[in-house]
DNA sequence: CGGGATCCCGACGGATACTG
DNA sequence: CAGTATCCGTCGGGATCCCG
């Protein structure tokens, strides 16, 4: 566990942490951070859905997509799938309890992006804007 | 904010929290979410570094990418680039006042994943073995 | 040293059609 | 209703070569 050489210039946390932690943190944002399972979890955040429900709720998801995110989140066990074999059939998709977990930290980041979409949006309006001009210049 | 709310079935739950929020989540987790984002501000993290310390340091990624990488995270405002036109040239990577707030829930959702990884992987062999078995019934 | 330019492949993801 | 199956385009991302 010893440090590699950084330069450690603002609040320094141990190395150990980056390396060690990332191998799990990219397993889970490889689940989370695909274009519609957070949607699909923040819904279910709120309560038992259908899959119609979600489908519906979603609006741009593709019947393909939305079972395959469903796929996905149920083998990592953050969502639950509950068929009721009536005709017509019934299947209900509810968070477990691992997946309620995960929606506290992920509101979190959530938050953060709704808190600072305006900083972030404003940082590529002026890396586009000065991308523009040095393109001018380079053609002068 | 309102407090989620469990509802039965059938109603539309609360649009505001989903559809205002997760425009942004999207656009914050279209760019950390990718292969290599959250392993460069980890390691930025830890203090200003140079393309070719990240590029030993991450293990695995390509120039192209990590190039890209930045210039996406510099684009976002999470990272300032800074050259140092000597010979050989030099080029800094740090985070931005943005990229070290974004490290807070970032660190809190590394954390739950380090937490529970167990628990996920635990879910997938569970999922993955019940799939097995089922595959096997269907042949029988 | 720190990239840019190019080629290429496989995975992601959308549209459509069909089934239990 | 809730999928599965198929086709197909797009693009992320790796390998390689080159440049200032």
């Amino acid at each position: 566990m010893k440090p590699a050489h950084h330069h450690v210039t603002g609040s320094a946390s141990d190395p150990f942490v980056v390396t060690e932690a990332c191998r799990p943190v990219n397993q889970i944002l490889s689940r989370i951070g695909d274009k519609w399972s957070v949607l699909v979890v923040s819904y279910l955040g709120n309560g038992t859905m259908r899959f119609s429900e979600l489908r519906r709720a979603i609006d741009g998801i593709s019947q393909k997509m939305l079972t395959t995110t469903l796929r996905g989140l149920e083998r990592d066990g953050y969502v639950t799938r509950t068929v009721t074999p009536t005709i017509p059939p019934r299947v209900d998709y509810a968070l477990t309890d691992l997946g309620c977990e995960l929606l506290v930290p992920l509101r979190a980041l959530g938050e953060w992006a709704v808190a600072n979409r305006e900083r972030v949006e404003a940082a590529q309006r002026r890396f586009d804007a000065e991308n523009a001009t040095l393109a001018a210049a380079q053609r002068a």
